[in-house]
DNA sequence: TTAATTTGCTAACAGTGTTCACTCTATAAA
DNA sequence: TTTATAGAGTGAACACTGTTAGCAAATTAA
């Protein structure tokens, strides 16, 4: 018929692309009510209107089609802190980071399931993995969802290092902050392991300690609430601003 | 045959807790070679010579014989972690607190599936869970596993009752520690939150407050390095050390 | 129009958990 | 010791699952 002269997307691959959303939409429902082993790849053919073998025209196989929709619940979770973040002011660094927990916790318990699905995929991989192995960081051929989650924690890391511009390390100052003894080879690890996070700029080894403890301590609050074995369980709003008041106050910060 | 006059288990008995023994070997032999969701029931069936259906007499579902494996390796961890702590003195509750810590995490890291057996399941349970809904902490018709973790928990809160009777919450009188302003509600809930696992014993507010979050840290590093998302991963042992002053110093103590 | 690519289908294979009806066999009671 | 009874095991079937191969129709490109 009419040939694509004008750049914009063929007849075809629009199609394809809104089928594909169409799997994706049936997998995530199947997910809501089933739970991550739950979605069955004959159940989304039979939901889509298609035949089981159909599917394979465009995933192959039903892990990689979970490995993309892990990906798009990534993206979603960092659209969504993004946009959290943006409501304050650009050089507001530490009101950012603060929407960051926020952010991140509220659309992990809003989202159990796929929270659920994005820390247990695939099996045993390092999900939710603040860096990888230092060796192969260059190489673009990490597995996706690790180069998602980075990015998520990026978003923060980013921002802690602006808020270290902006005080020029002034916020370990007037605080009485003792760092624990820690050897060399643990502080040089520190200070690698963040600066995949925060590219170009190294941090001293106060913030880039109480940064990485901050991060097990919030990764441990959204973990066990949406799994529901928070020691909290009707005043959790309360106990996550206690619990961020104490970590601003290992960076040796009041408010 | 010869009666059973002599009280012990019955010929039939034992051969029954035998086969049982076998069919939970065989299921953790398959958890160790391919994950969780790689257990079979008919690879079971096979591997211990029988049909998939004799299975039944032994276990209602497959899920049923998870949750018992479950509740098994529970029984590991909880032996496991008694044992290191027994290592120090009944009176040196400190030094059992941090045995507490380095054994639950070297028997998870060191039994990375299991572990993510136990967390995960049943799907979105309440694994690792600190303590229950307290409205319904008296009816013993909890679910088998929630009381595992549950004792597996209060393994740590009976030793930090104790170090509180010994030490008459002077722990708190020379740090310099000042608690977030907390509102009445989750105070209170933080206090019954705890005395579910420090049975009959009742701690002031800023050692509840420092428990509760210390317990968030070590199953964030816990989880983190199970699933290979630790932020360091060569010095681990002195991360852990350096967490474990920082921790410590939320008690207000300096050794 | 012709040729090539894409999409979908049917059918089948190997695997899964679970149930039912039917054998034995070992225990317990008469 | 003989007779019920409960336990353990079997084989066949059911309803699923993910995946592959070969073939037909439709859509695009030459």
């Amino acid at each position: 018929m009419t040939s694509n002269t004008a750049g914009g997307p063929s007849r075809r691959e629009r199609m394809r692309a809104e089928t594909i959303a169409e799997i994706k939409a049936s997998a995530r429902g199947q997910l809501l009510q089933h739970g991550p082993s739950g979605i069955s790849l004959r159940a989304i053919a039979r939901e889509v209107g298609v035949t089981p073998a159909a599917l394979y025209r465009y995933f192959d196989s039903l892990d990689a089609l979970l490995i993309q929709l892990v990906c798009d619940l990534y993206d979603e979770l960092i659209a969504a802190t993004r946009t959290a973040m943006d409501e304050a002011p650009s050089d507001a660094h530490l009101e950012r980071m603060k929407a960051w927990v926020w952010a991140f916790r509220a659309w992990s318990v809003g989202n159990r399931r796929e929270f659920e699905l994005m820390i247990s995929y695939p099996e045993g991989n390092s999900a939710m993995s603040i860096c990888a192995d230092p060796t192969t960081i260059d190489a673009g051929d990490l597995d996706p969802v690790t180069l998602k989650s980075m990015e998520h924690a990026q978003l923060c890391g980013h921002e802690l290092a602006a808020f270290y511009r902006q005080t020029e390390g002034a916020g370990f100052e007037f605080g009485s902050v003792t760092l624990p003894e820690m050897s060399e080879g643990l502080q040089q690890e520190l200070i690698e392991s963040c600066s995949a996070m925060i590219i170009g700029e190294r941090l001293p080894l106060s913030w880039v300690f109480a940064f990485t403890s901050a991060w097990v301590r919030v990764f441990g609050l959204v973990t066990m609430e949406a799994f529901g074995s928070l020691p909290v369980q009707q005043n959790i709003d309360e106990f996550y601003k206690a619990q961020i008041k104490s970590m601003l106050r290992d960076f040796g910060m009041e408010e």
